[in-house]
RNA sequence: GCGCCUGUAGCUCAGUCGGAUAGAGCACCCGCCUUCUAAGCGGGUUGUCGCAGGUUCGAUUCCUGCCAGGCGCGCCA
């Protein structure tokens, strides 16, 4: 099924190409067809600039041009007016009955509806998260546990198959230290200098005693890695519980440690020295970024022999390839954003399209801000908030719709006293009180029995100009979920919710959709209610692809 | 010093590919529940889109320079 902005850019090509086939316009006929929303009523239900675009090309000035394109569009299915304005835009109004069908799409297609084919077939690996297995998810992780897993929704919505991955960083010095860590705690010792410090640190020592009373008698060898092991399990299985009942959800638990076991680093090393990027200097071994525009180049082997933290990198990057996946999405924090470089490079080194097959985010740091001022985060002062703090105080559905909601570039704050309030300064709500009205009203509509059956469906009943507009704004979903998908972008997906909510407000203030007192059910009645019933679709779809809940209730 | 991000209403922030009179929520003022959820709707007030140039029919959007804030620049992980 093409949607409606399809048919009408369709509609538009074939106009411009009629007119040029014709003799009436010189021009190449332009790839992507701008088509957009007025936001004045009166400049009709859809809007292009086309003419401006082709008047220089065609030698003529864009309202001659408008004109000839407008002569070819009217008369087009579904379209009942064709208007030129201003310096050349042409205005286009769509039939509103047919417009209507839109309802029957939907209610159709129920899940389906706004998923789109940008993306189809493309193997995608997003990353995200990935934090070390030694210590508690913390706000700074919160960001993209929500706006990745929407991220991953939405990717998927846009056909692509989608593998999510974590990458567990339990190999290196920070293990080790992590493990002595938890090893002083239980056996009554100072944390180490460098070591972790937090309260959680105790508790971990403890599950780790209570499970295995003679851990602390082993020979002191054995011990330091029986702790570090034991207490990363436990810390693992702690994050992966949080995760989860964060609605956050992954397909593969990388852990750096395999990378290693299965010489997957070697290997990486290999397929990079065949591409001629390996030298040798000082006793180090360097991969050649700079041929990559990286600022410095890397070194992979340290002149002790041992590995550095990039050489996992690159490993890790050409097994995700060799694993099939076309593209790699890495979602990383701003004090990251120094890897950017170095990782395009790595793709570069490899043979690969830097621009195609490695796609990073950079995500701006959270603020949080409670009782007016802002919580400063300190791991040394005990001040980090988790993850599992943040929903306890705020809820899941709060936490992961307002972190979705800004663009990832834009630091923002959270207030944790606005978020705690069932106000519609909390936009959630708004959206979610908008699926929950309409869920109400279905109900009432189920007992006065009146038809919700698609065959009586009249679409020629909705002709106010509120149900216009919703019809309208049920159709921008799939662009919505098209350009979130191709931009990376989930926030705009919370965005459209919010308008779509608004509209649908707007039409429940004017439009009465039940009969009142004793009047009989009519026609009108019952293609209201499947209007509503198609709203309340595209909410559902809109929010899971945020992994928020669509309430019947509130 | 170099690099990335940000700067839009009193506050928090939207605003892909350049488009028509720059938007929303909050805050402030005024209306709307004797019938579908008032967590709602309608109306009013609020702007040097950081500053200065450039590109063009048209710039909040693209380019250059500058100012301000955040972050990053290891044979650490």
């Amino acid at each position: 099924m093409s949607t409606q902005v399809e048919q009408l850019e369709a509609a538009i090509k074939a106009a411009v190409s009629r007119a040029v086939s014709a003799g009436l316009l010189d021009t190449q006929l332009p790839e992507a067809i701008s088509l957009e929303r007025p936001k004045n009523r009166d400049h009709g239900d859809y809007a292009t600039s086309i003419a401006l675009q082709l008047a220089k090309a065609a030698g003529k000035n864009p309202r001659e041009v408008a004109q000839i394109i407008c002569e070819q569009l009217s008369g087009t299915d579904g379209i009942s007016a064709v208007d030129i304005a201003g310096p050349g835009f042409i205005n286009i109004t769509l039939n509103r009955a047919s417009q209507a069908e839109l309802v029957t799409a939907i209610l159709v297609a129920t899940s389906e509806y706004g998923k789109v084919n940008v993306l189809s077939g493309v193997r995608i690996n997003l990353e995200f998260i990935s934090a070390n297995p030694t210590g508690p998810l913390h706000l700074g992780h919160t960001r993209w546990a929500a706006v990745g897993d929407s991220l991953g929704r939405v990717l998927s919505a846009a056909g692509a198959l989608v593998t999510r991955e974590f990458y567990i960083n339990d190999r290196g010095n920070q293990m080790d230290l992590f493990g002595a860590s938890v090893e002083a705690a239980a056996l009554g010792n100072p944390i180490p200098e460098d070591g972790y410090q937090g309260g959680y640190i105790v508790d971990l020592a403890k599950q780790v005693v209570d499970a295995n009373p003679a851990i602390t008698s082993l020979p002191e060898g054995e011990r330091h890695s029986a702790f570090r092991e034991a207490a990363y399990a436990v810390q693992l299985k702690d994050q992966q519980r949080v995760l989860d009942t964060f609605g956050t959800h992954f397909d593969v638990w990388f852990s750096e440690r395999s990378l290693h076991d299965q010489g997957a680093v070697e290997h990486g090393l290999e397929k990079l020295r065949s591409q001629g990027h390996v030298f040798e200097e000082e006793g180090a071994i360097w991969l050649r970024t700079t041929d990559f525009g990286d600022d410095k180049d890397r070194v992979l082997t340290k002149s002790d022999g041992s590995l550095t933290y990039f050489s996992s990198d690159t490993a890790y990057y050409i097994n995700k390839r060799e694993r099939g996946f076309d593209i790699c999405i890495y979602m990383l924090g701003a004090d990251h954003h120094g890897y950017v470089g170095r990782l395009k490079a790595i793709a570069a080194c490899a043979g690969d399209d830097p621009e195609y097959n490695i796609d990073v985010l950079i995500g701006q740091l959270v603020k949080i801000m409670e009782g007016g001022e802002e919580v400063k985060l300190s791991k040394r002062a005990g001040t980090i908030i988790t993850l599992e703090e943040l929903v306890e105080k705020v809820g899941v559905d709060a936490a992961r719709y307002t972190l979705i909601r800004y663009p990832v570039d834009t630091p923002m704050v959270m207030d944790i006293d606005v978020l705690k309030r069932n106000t519609n300064e909390n936009p959630v709500y708004y959206v979610q009180y908008a699926h929950a009205r309409i869920a109400a009203v279905l109900r009432n509509a189920q007992e006065l029995s009146i038809s919700v059956n698609i065959r009586d469906f009249d679409a020629t009943q909705l002709t106010h100009d509120r149900e216009n507009e919703l019809l309208g704004a049920l159709a921008e979903f799939p662009r919505v979920v098209q350009s979130a998908a191709e931009l990376r972008q989930p926030h705009r997906i919370a965005r459209y919710l919010e308008e779509l909510a608004g509209t649908y407000h707007g039409f429940y203030a004017d439009c009465r959709v039940l009969p009142m007192g004793e009047e009989k059910p009519s026609a009108l009645h019952t293609a209201r209610l499947l209007l509503c019933s198609s709203t309340k679709q595209v909410i559902k779809n809109g929010l899971d692809l945020l992994g928020v809940s669509a309430p019947e209730r509130m």
